[in-house]
RNA sequence: GGGCGCGUAGCUCAGUUGGUUCAGAGCACCUGGUUUACACCCAGGGGGUCAGGGGUUCGAAUCCCUUCGCGCCCACCA
């Protein structure tokens, strides 16, 4: 086969994924080994690869790719998330484009519809995933809605509620008029907009004197109960026990005290509209005040709204500031500043609205999953910083509304049988529930027609926090086999953003469940952002075509790109220059293989310089492996990967093979080719959870092999003891081959020109490598001597003195010139070594070690004065 | 308003308990190169008062205080 001299990725990549499945080497099931278990978050199921998506499941592959290689029993858990409200948003909408009403369907045509959508754009995602090159086990792929994850889901929330956790209550939540469903307070997102403080005047009951008060939300007036005053405002203390009109509808409303008005702020009177305000709530319910719901379920005003009826809030708005202004009513208006609620998925200003929902106690049960992080780190957060946040939002946790006014999700198993406020009852099906309701209504016969669902359906996050338990059917089937052996997890890889949403869900579940954490590790990814530091989104276009991206740099190619620069925690300002920084080391190390590949291999003697240089990388490489499990342990994948980029680059690539490779035309010993094959296998493994088509791909180009000896199931390299002065020489040596390239290109003495190099060797540096220099610098001879060398060009290392013996012309003042100012460098640094070392106090108080080298530092610097001295001598 | 985090080379970031190798890496930049694996390359190079100020210490990018700038999370002020 004819190997190409531009590595190929799309040729390649599909083959090795197609061998690998075929193998099922993705698949795992439980057996006597170590398991090393990742739940996927589940993307939405109608959703597309984004870049967040491609980070994310790219760290993932790299655990689990390096968990396999470790030989664990490696199981990457996929799936998808029914997404419930920004799914049946997009339904809604692909109906609306239809000409279909949302309202005129049943539940069960609506449901048939959103199935349709599903199954049709269902598997997008995870076939996007399979080109990223993610081995997930794809033969365990769930959905949340699946029967039997739904199941679980409802069998949970029977347990809570008989455990007195869930409960209905009539509450202020938070609407969203769009979806027209409640959204739990973690999906609205505040964000500060400019808006205007209106000065209206309420006539008094009465009198003619007129009361100003501010607000920002003139359409509310019409469901205005009271105005609150502050009972030590001396400014209204006249008006206590009086009564106001609100313009407009002029229904008469009480004047009421209390201490939560805020003097300074607006006018110190504050209209309370219970309806719409959660404080206002609060005050009306203390002053036990009328409530009264200006608005429809679409942010409409209703008939409380008189001639506005209809109209959109904000609309109305505008227009009832017109009508107040016209009137009177309107003092002024001043713009402001403020918060408003928006909806996470449809973007829409939330309407806070009282409601009967479904909310879930979450005190007691936040309180293990709070320890669980923070006390006993059984559960580890990376970077640890999060720890902060986790802990505030635990330790203020409020209950979480759960119910959702939608069709798309889990329908909540309440069956209600009467009017009556508590005549409902919580069951897994109709038969059980009308069994209890016979019960709880002590009559007799009652029948199936008699009960009704509940229609509303779980929030999402209701089903996703069992995610990592319900996968493994651990909900349904406590003790199964799989269950026992796969959970707890090992690591879960997400983004910040949920942390709330799901992670601390999750973790909660686990304890209340299954009295055990979900997961070991917690590592939180940072946002993708484009170059000018905006989040990437599909509105502002600024993100990549994920397939694209890979058609360009390969999966490989993109991997690396993503990984180069994302320190766990940090945002990843994406950059396409980074992909083709990974395509391009792909082509490196394709080209390493190439020439290793193209050598004629002969049965000759081993040259001497080869045997030490493969001694020098193989102990390199137990260094640099260490230096990886390091950052792996610490879940610093970017520095792992730079790690390994640039062992494979700089000391494979540009000294090894440089060292070993035979001279133009002649054959490479056996011995040598056998150890340099042997050494980029391992490069290749470490790389392998990294690059994993290109590597495969290598590895069965350097032999044959058979399906069971693939590299995706081969064995990470193993952790021996090396040889460190080898490291240490080799240092030494690449300094003064170094000095041979720098005098060779100041002086333009060409590679070609083989020149003779004179040592006094001061530092008693070791001749092992002398073999090396001379490959490397192109040095005909090494000689020793004790004496500087006449019509040389020198430098030195450490304190040792080199002379490169050329045939030119050596211009001895620019040779003076260079000595002195090495001279006078080295002298000011040997008087600051001194300076410390005759301070008495650093010398009495510092370290052992930090003084030996300081100490060393100072004879170090007076060999290297004593050199140069008598190089200038000389040369003089 | 409360909390957390950040500010190190042109850019993106490392820098563990203060002390060999502490001022680093990758990219970008500059100079040279038709070396028969690779120009997606090779060799070499420049570049930072470690945000500013003060303090602790024999010694500070690292610890403390303070000023300035930035980001994130949480919170009901009309």
């Amino acid at each position: 086969m004819s190997i190409l001299s531009k590595y190929d990725a799309t040729k390649v990549e599909q083959k090795w994924y197609d061998y690998w499945m075929k193998n099922q080497y993705f698949h795992s099931k439980p057996d006597n080994r170590t398991p090393y278990t990742i739940v996927i978050p589940p993307p939405n199921v109608t959703g597309i690869l984004h870049m967040g998506h491609m980070l994310n499941n790219t760290i993932q592959d790299v655990l689990i790719r390096r968990a396999r290689l470790q030989g664990k029993n490696a199981c990457w858990v996929p799936g998808t998330d029914h997404a419930s409200i920004a799914t049946e948003a997009k339904v809604v909408a692909k109906l609306k484009e239809q000409g279909i009403d949302k309202n005129d369907l049943t539940r069960e045509e609506f449901m048939s519809h959103a199935w349709d959508w599903t199954n049709q754009y269902g598997g997008v995602i995870l076939n996007q995933l399979k080109k990223l090159g993610c081995s997930c086990d794809w033969d365990r792929t769930k959905f949340t809605m699946d029967d039997e994850m739904s199941e679980s889901v409802i069998s949970v929330f029977i347990d809570l509620y008989n455990k007195g956790l869930i409960y209905r209550g009539f509450r202020m939540v938070n609407w969203d008029p769009q979806a027209q469903t409640t959204l739990s307070d973690e999906e609205v997102i505040y964000e500060e907009r400019q808006g205007s403080l209106y000065y209206l005047e309420y006539a008094i009951e009465g009198s003619n004197e007129r009361l100003t008060i501010a607000t920002t939300r003139p359409e509310t007036i019409l469901g205005d109960s009271a105005i609150c005053i502050n009972p030590n405002d001396e400014r209204f203390s006249h008006l206590k026990g009086k009564k106001a009109i609100v313009p407009l509808c002029n229904r008469v409303i009480p004047i009421i005290e209390d201490e939560y008005v805020d003097m300074e702020f607006g006018t110190g009177c504050l209209k309370v509209t219970p309806a719409h305000d959660e404080n206002d709530k609060v005050l009306g319910d203390k002053h036990q005040l009328e409530v009264i719901d200006v608005f429809n379920a679409d942010a409409t005003l209703n008939s409380y709204g008189l001639h506005y009826e209809g109209k959109d809030r904000f609309v109305v708005r505008k227009e009832i500031v017109e009508e107040l202004k016209d009137k009177g009513f309107l003092v002024k208006t001043e713009p402001h500043m403020h918060k408003v609620g928006t909806s996470e998925r449809t973007k829409v200003v939330i309407e806070p609205r009282l409601s009967d929902q479904w909310f879930l106690k979450m005190e007691d049960l936040a309180k293990p999953a709070l320890d669980a992080v923070l006390k006993d780190s059984t559960v580890k957060l990376f970077p640890k910083k999060f720890n902060n946040t986790y802990r505030h939002w635990m330790e203020n946790i409020r209950d979480w509304n759960i119910s959702r006014q939608l069709f798309w999700g889990q329908q909540i198993p309440a069956y209600y049988y009467g009017d009556g406020k508590d005549d409902f009852v919580v069951a897994s099906t109709v038969v059980e529930a009308l069994k209890l309701a016979q019960k709880k209504s002590n009559n007799r016969s009652l029948s199936v027609k008699d009960l009704r669902q509940d229609s509303d359906v779980l929030d999402t996050w209701f089903s996703s926090w069992l995610w990592p338990i319900s996968v493994f059917d651990g909900i349904r089937n406590p003790d199964n086999a799989e269950f026992n052996y796969y959970y707890p997890t090992n690591d879960l890889v997400t983004g910040p953003d949920i942390l709330f949403f799901w992670v601390a869900r999750m973790i909660v579940a686990g304890f209340e469940f299954k009295e055990e954490k979900p997961f070991e590790n917690v590592y939180l990814t940072g946002l993708v952002r484009d170059k000018q530091r905006q989040k990437m989104s599909k509105s502002l276009g600024n993100s990549p075509d994920a397939l694209w991206l890979i058609e360009q740099y390969g999966a490989d190619g993109v991997r690396v790109g993503l990984l180069l620069s994302s320190a766990a925690g940090n945002d990843l300002l994406f950059d396409e220059a980074l992909c083709q920084q990974g395509k391009g080391f792909g082509n490196k190390i394709w080209n390493a293989f190439r020439l290793i590949n193209g050598w004629e291999v002969a049965d000759i003697e081993q040259p001497e310089y080869a045997s030490i240089a493969l001694d020098w990388y193989t102990s390199k490489f137990q260094k640099v492996l260490s230096e990886i499990e390091d950052h792996f342990s610490k879940y610093r994948l970017s520095d792992a990967l730079m790690a390994i980029y640039k062992f494979v680059w700089d000391d494979f690539c540009s000294w090894l093979l440089e060292m070993i490779k035979p001279s133009y035309g002649a054959p490479i010993d056996k011995q040598t080719h056998h150890r340099v094959v042997e050494l980029l296998e391992l490069n290749l493994k470490v790389l392998h959870p990294f690059m994993p088509f290109l590597t495969e791909e290598i590895w069965h180009f350097l032999k044959d092999r058979s399906p069971n000896e693939a590299l995706i199931v081969s064995t990470w390299p193993e952790k021996v003891s090396y040889d460190s002065t080898i490291l240490d020489g080799f240092d030494f040596a690449a300094e003064v081959v170094t000095g041979i390239r720098n005098l060779r290109k100041q002086k333009q003495i060409p590679f070609k020109t083989a020149v003779e190099l004179h040592v006094i060797n001061k530092a008693s540096f070791s001749k092992t490598f002398d073999g090396l220099i001379s490959k490397l610098g192109n040095i005909s001879n090494i000689y020793y001597t004790t004496s500087a060398v006449d019509k040389a060009f020198s430098f030195r290392v450490k304190s040792n003195e080199y002379y490169m013996v050329a045939d030119m012309l050596i211009d001895i003042e620019a040779e003076l010139a260079k000595l002195e100012e090495e001279l006078t460098y080295t002298k000011g640094f040997l008087l600051s070594v001194q300076k410390k070392l005759s301070n008495e106090r650093f010398v009495n108080n510092a370290p052992a070690e930090v003084l030996a080298s300081e100490k060393k530092k100072e004879a170090d610097a007076l060999a290297k004065i004593d050199t140069l001295e008598t190089s200038l001598s000389n040369l003089r």
